[in-house]
DNA sequence: GTTGCGTTTTGATTTAAATCAAATGGAGAG
DNA sequence: CTCTCCATTTGATTTAAATCAAAACGCAAC
């Protein structure tokens, strides 16, 4: 279709800057480092992130119940985490995009709890976990922000079971595309243009709906003048839209 | 009731060790420190440990917006986390009993994020963060505890993502029964009777259920024999009942 | 004891989302 | 370019849980 080539060309990153290889030169590093690091520091951080890794669109970074060793600190792409249940069926549990942090739920009990999947070709620092342990240990403010990452892992899942518990259909769907939105916008993209990288069916596995539910929820804010849909490609027309969604909602 | 009392009085925790007052002597230590500490790591956790806190019935630990400064581990007692949303909306996003940490999700942003209210009088040590923080510089078997239990708090919080994103009601009911009997069971406590400290509305906030819906499935899991239930008195029939409920599921 | 209020149970009805079903559209393989 | 195979959309119908409603119960205060 036409018009979804014409979206796509509207979407222009803000920020292009080279990939470089060290810790000091990364772009995402305002999300995934400490600020105030010494250059001897910096350097310390950057023999820690022991292996970057790629990981192809539909290939496993790592699976539920593979030992764990290591955290990935996503340099680029985008993955979802999957949480299988013994009798088969399974729930994602999250989406991660460059500077985030992947792997953390496997320091509980030494082994990943989840998989998580590259829905692009990715590019991942693997970061051993015993030596972060150790640096974090000798630099306190690595520490820290290491504390911060997990604890704000934490707020994000209890906002997720938010989202879940109370929600209904169209608030959790706003919620959705207004976090994704905010998280783009934060990495220097265009909070009102983007593509999508999950399915309909990833998206409503997420939020607890099925894939018909999402595709008329998308159906409907279309209708309703607040974003524009073609396939995976999807501008908001009103953010200010969105949030009366979940905020002036009716009980 | 007659009936009520009758089951109260069989119920009796193995474990009744009386309360002191050093983390060394503490009857949840199994629970909330590490193994293999030397004596002097045990000195130095136990001044670490700064106050001990009575929260009365009703009362708050914390409440989202405070600032943090201090983790807190529940000596005795019961409590709930509460996360109330900008339009009143509220949701139990979890429950807390002798032996778990509670306010790790103050950590990311410096503030509390939820709420902490005691459903019984409760007895709680503070741990000072910073001082947390030093000490798991120095012990690195505390260091590694430490992040084992955030580590724990994301995966027991995506398992409650799995609960309201993919089970039915009964499931979910079922799932937190012998969640609770697990847990007490523990602690040296019976696994298979036991009262229930929250309300049903609050066991459905925590579900993402009604309260009608919570008391509905006791009355079905009580006709087909698994449980028995006086108020807020549990006994569990059958554990295998309750297992098969989500484990042999139909869909 | 009696009163009153909050909790729980149970029934009747409604409703939001799931399910079932079918058509359409795109992207990739050959 | 055509053929498949998914992914998506849309409509019709069903259903699980919510909502509305009322009664019963239990605990605490008086």
């Amino acid at each position: 279709m036409a018009r979804t080539e014409a979206l796509r060309q509207q979407i222009t990153p803000i920020v292009l800057a080279e990939l470089k290889t060290a810790c000091a030169n990364c772009n995402v590093r305002e999300i995934c480092q400490p600020a105030g690091l010494t250059p001897e520091e910096l350097d310390q951080l950057d023999a820690l992130v022991e292996v970057r890794r790629k990981v192809k669109r539909g290939d496993t970074l790592y699976r539920a119940g593979e030992p764990f060793d290591a955290l990935y600190a996503v340099r680029s792409g985008f993955f979802k985490s999957r949480v299988t249940y013994e009798d088969g069926r399974d729930q994602v549990t999250g989406f991660s995009m460059a500077g985030e942090i992947l792997g953390m739920d496997g320091i509980g009990q030494g082994a990943h709890n989840c998989d998580a999947v590259a829905l692009e070709d990715s590019e991942v620092c693997a970061i051993p976990y015993g030596r972060l342990e150790e640096l974090s240990r000798e630099i306190s403010s690595l520490q820290r922000h290491f504390h911060k990452i997990m604890s704000r892992e934490i707020v994000r899942e209890s906002s997720v079971m938010m989202l879940l518990g109370v929600m209904r259909a169209e608030e959790r769907i706003a919620a959705f595309l207004l976090n994704l939105s905010q998280r783009l916008n934060a990495r220097g993209y265009s909070p009102l243009e983007f593509h999508l990288r999950m399915t309909r069916e990833e998206i409503g596995s997420y939020l607890g709906l099925k894939l018909e539910t999402v595709s008329r929820a998308f159906s409907k804010f279309h209708k309703d003048g607040l974003i524009e849909v073609e396939q995976k490609f999807v501008r908001i027309k009103s953010i200010e839209g969105l949030k009366q969604i979940y905020e002036h909602h009716v009980r």
